[in-house]
RNA sequence: GCCGGAGUGGCGGAACUGGUAGACGCGCCGGACUCAAAAUCCGGUUCUGGCGACAGAGUGUGGGUUCGAGUCCCACCUCCGGCACCA
């Protein structure tokens, strides 16, 4: 093989091929060894990778190939999140059934991957559409409900009355339905919930512990979480005259501000408020019913596009409620700025303390009151910061913390109102209305009403061979599916027909990977691998399914299947892969896009892009920037293609080195070229340094400095990459420096017997260094090199802490901050020695001239600042 | 509006703890090899002036701290991401 040129397509699959014969990635529980839990976000199947994929599953072999020479037990397991709306999409398209669409798509995306040469335990792969796997999670719902975390209420949804059916979000287009094209209405229906509210605020403190998670992460989650601290105090209903509502009704509200009561000059109820009806006086019914109509009838959207707020719409009751610490009363409006879903649905108003009800005030003339002293000068609307009570009795001149404690306690000791914590957390909302899902294991029964389907007779299995055309689920369809009898009373029942939303199985399947065929959810071997070590995935699940994955780990926890609190100690959220984008405008206006492979980019003669013309037609298209890649702007790469021309390591290679993991890497053939090029001079200059044939051993104390520099350039080399992959995620820079390191190899001649021994030591780390990232080659080449087994087995190199000493540094000396000359000395000099050198250097004596040297700042073999003035 | 993050050559990016700004790669320019091209190899490449040694300027803008600031502080601008009437 001595001196064959470099050929990916031939070596990967021979390379992949032995990894299979030799098992080498399966892995079993050893409690002697240091475990390493390594998990890229498993994918949906649709149908083929995409780069952003090849982008997070290098990532995380990288890692997980780099631990495993570090000799950890390395878990790295795969798996496809395989229930979904796409499916059902397909399937109408195709005319198959989802099941089969899916089980297509995983068998063409696991090829793929293997072709990428990922280092998988593939016997623990799963998907999560098949009854051994979705079978547990509907054990742990009926436990759920027996314990109260589950429970059932109406809530809406998106209603197609042409297609007679439920719409997902997704399904909705332009608030009219996707096949029907009919306008969507709002439901109410029973919809099952986990009461994740209840784990809000071990959620939130969780979070501080979470030292291996990026900030932003954890800063959404705690928004999202959105933890407020205020009271919840009572104000009965009365008439304009302060006289009570003779059936002693009374309402409710949260508020942060209790130190700003004085300042109420109105209250508002949602519009949905239970009480609305019964409190409204008749004068105002009319228009009451009309208010709330409205609002029913504007949907979800129109809602959010008023966002900011400026047209606060609202209307009053007629009814009045007593300020307790006024003991006067004030009109109580609806407004739909006041959300049902929030706090108690009703709210004391005070507009001088806050913008949204300055602005509601100001649009119905209502009285402002300000109970917080603004600065000076302040002209402004609302006052929201700090600042001394006024108008407010005995809080006057308390500042805002002191003020909301005394009135706080001056409600709490009259039996009034009591503290109370809210968060912005809602329970998650588990039932879809949907097909191509987990189905929800309950039964209705007209006399015992939803019951939890037994223990014994789970799973409840999803029919897979199905007519699927689109408009209703095949189970809610098919009358004999439902038609089932009541497990506590025998009596004729009917089975819930919703599926479970599909974050639900992402939501346990680490811990199920653990435990390959075990006889309930997870069983012991989940307590030796888990929490995860490594989680890998993309930014736009910071929010959603980062937190239904910390949910899910504790309610397992107090299930008694797994003893942690957390189930990922490092998370690390890879950017997006970004890639060129042109296109052309018709006359019409409308856009066509070309994808940046059928492009040529011409430039000027500094290399800066002045135009593009499409290579088929000769014709100019308009450059549009970069974006993410996807199919609207057509800038999509095809990792299946770059992998047939250049191999899959030089596709990982490139996918981890143009910039760092958690930023976005932008795509260019070029750089792809660039790093094939690089795969080749490697394979070159390693097989050149081969065919020299069998090295002496290296005698480290007789080398001349040149051998004593490459050694030193070697072992900073495996230092830093050692750092940049297992602390920084910084795979660019380990790159680089491999690259540097390898370009000083190319210079260094040696023919002699202990510089060929020295460069047998450094290439043997180099192929090292790059196992991770390039595994094909660097068995190849560990081979070549005479290495002992296989590489991935291979150590991870070592840094020789004496071969980095130094014989010569580099000082930097500066006269009055600015660069002006550097010296070659021995490590160690004193301050005094360093002047010395430095003023006998022309450069030096020309600046400091006659001038007097005022200060001079030595930082040891480093530095020499010489301030003169 | 609120909360994050980021602004550095023609481009992606490097500079990790306040100490040589621009590593590495791409692109571009020049050269070698070749009948020629591709591939490969060698050299150059922040801007301005100079044959050069060198000098001046330079990390979004304006101030500040410091012997010294891309890095720290204050104010502002722009872009990206998240949340969005959460009382």
């Amino acid at each position: 093989m001595a001196n064959s040129s470099y050929d990916p397509a031939q070596i990967e699959p021979r390379i992949q091929a032995q990894w299979d014969a030799e098992k080498a990635f399966e892995v079993i529980e050893d409690p002697d060894r240091d475990k390493f839990y390594c998990l890229s976000m498993l994918p949906y199947p649709s149908g083929a990778l995409h780069m952003g994929h090849v982008r997070n599953y290098t990532i995380g072999d990288v890692i997980s190939r780099y631990h495993r020479m570090c000799g950890k037990n390395v878990l790295q397991p795969m798996g496809w999140d395989a229930f979904g709306l796409p499916a059902e999409n397909a399937a109408i398209k195709n005319r198959t059934a989802p099941a089969h669409w899916t089980y297509r798509n995983i068998e063409h995306m696991r090829e793929q991957l293997k072709r990428l040469g990922f280092a998988y335990d593939w016997t623990r792969e799963f998907a999560t559409c098949t009854p051994d796997y979705y079978r547990w999670e509907q054990l742990m719902f009926t436990r759920l409900m027996k314990k109260g975390l589950a429970y059932r209420k109406d809530s809406e949804v998106n209603w197609d009355p042409v297609d007679q059916t439920v719409l997902a979000n997704e399904q909705v287009v332009d608030g009219r339905g996707w096949r029907s094209g009919a306008v969507v209405e709002r439901r109410s229906i029973p919809q099952w919930f986990l009461k994740i509210t209840n784990y809000a605020e071990e959620l939130l403190a969780g979070l501080d512990e979470l030292d291996g998670w990026p900030d932003a992460v954890k800063t959404m989650q705690r928004n999202w979480i959105g933890r407020s601290e205020g009271c919840e105090f009572e104000m009965t209903v009365c008439d304009a005259d302060g006289n009570p509502d003779p059936q002693g009704r009374a309402v409710r509200v949260f508020t942060t501000r209790p130190d700003t009561s004085f300042g109420m000059t109105y209250a508002v109820l949602a519009p949905e408020h239970e009480l609305v009806p019964l409190i409204t006086t008749a004068d105002q019914k009319a228009a009451v019913d009309a208010f709330v109509e409205q609002v029913a009838q504007s949907s979800e959207e129109d809602r959010l596009s008023a966002e900011g707020g400026l047209d606060k719409r609202g209307v009053f009751t007629g009814a009045y409620l007593l300020n307790p610490f006024t003991e006067k009363p004030v009109p109580l409006y609806l407004a739909d700025y006041v959300l049902m879903g929030y706090g108690t649905g009703a709210i004391m108003a005070v507009p001088g303390q806050d913008q949204r009800d300055w602005d509601f005030a100001q649009a119905y003339d209502l009285p402002i009151i300000r109970t917080v002293q603004p600065p000076e000068g302040w002209a402004g609307e609302a006052w929201v910061e700090d600042g001394p009570a006024i108008n407010s009795e005995w809080l006057d001149g308390l500042e805002v913390d002191e003020a909301k404690e005394k009135a706080t306690q001056w409600l709490v000791e009259r039996g009034i109102g009591e503290r109370k914590v809210n968060y912005r957390l809602r329970d998650w909302g588990v039932s879809r209305q949907r097909y191509w899902g987990c189905p929800i294991p309950v039964i209705y029964c007209d006399r015992c009403g939803a019951v939890p389907v037994p223990e014994d007779d789970l799973p409840v299995v999803l029919p897979e061979d199905v007519e699927f055309m689109g408009v209703q689920s095949p189970i809610k369809a098919d009358p004999e599916w439902r038609r089932t009898t009541c497990p506590e009373c025998g009596a004729p029942a009917e089975r819930e027909t919703d599926t479970f939303d599909t974050f639900m199985e992402s939501s346990w399947y680490y811990a199920r990977y653990c435990c390959p065929g075990a006889e309930a959810q997870v069983d012991e071997r989940a307590d030796y691998w888990t929490p995860i070590d490594q989680y890998i995935g993309g930014i736009e699940h910071a929010i959603l399914h980062l937190m239904y994955f910390r949910f899910y780990h504790k309610l397992m926890r107090d299930e008694g299947l797994v003893h942690s609190d957390e189930p990922a100690t490092r998370l690390l959220c890879q950017g997006m892969v970004v890639a060129d984008t042109y296109y052309r405008e018709d006359a019409d206006g409308s856009l066509h896009w070309y994808n940046p492979a059928d492009v040529d980019v011409e430039r000027d003669d500094k290399g800066k892009p002045v135009g593009a013309t499409l290579r088929a037609d000769g014709e100019p298209v308009l450059i549009g920037g970069v974006e993410k890649m996807s199919k609207s702007k057509n800038n999509g790469v095809d990792p299946q293609r770059m992998v047939d021309r250049y191999g899959a390591d030089t596709v990982r290679l490139f996918s981890v080195s143009d910039s760092p993991a958690n930023q976005s890497l932008e795509w260019s053939e070029s750089g792809v070229e660039g790093a094939s090029r690089f795969l080749r001079r490697v394979w070159t200059q390693v097989m050149d340094h081969v065919a020299g044939g069998p090295c002496e051993a290296l005698e480290p104390g007789a080398l001349n400095d040149a051998q004593q520099d490459t050694r030193r350039k070697l072992h900073d080399t495996i230092a830093k990459v050692t750092d940049d992959i297992a602390r920084r995620y910084t795979f660019n820079t380990a790159i680089a420096a491999i690259m540097e390191l390898t370009n000083h190899l190319a210079r260094f001649d040696g023919a002699d017997a202990q510089s060929r021994a020295v460069l047998q030591e450094a290439w043997s780390a180099v192929v090292r260094l790059l196992a991770p990232i390039a595994p094909h080659i660097a068995e190849e080449l560990w081979r070549a090199l005479g290495g002992d087994g296989p590489v991935y087995r291979a150590a991870w190199p070592e840094v020789d802490e004496s071969a980095r000493e130094r014989s010569r540094v580099t000082l930097v000396v500066q006269i009055n901050g600015k660069l002006r000359a550097k010296l070659e000395l021995p490590p160690g000099a004193t301050r005094d020695e360093a002047l010395e050198q430095a003023l006998a250097v022309e450069n030096v004596q020309r600046h400091v001239g006659d001038k007097t040297v005022r200060k001079v700042i030595h930082v040891p073999d480093r530095l020499l600042n010489i301030v003169v003035g």
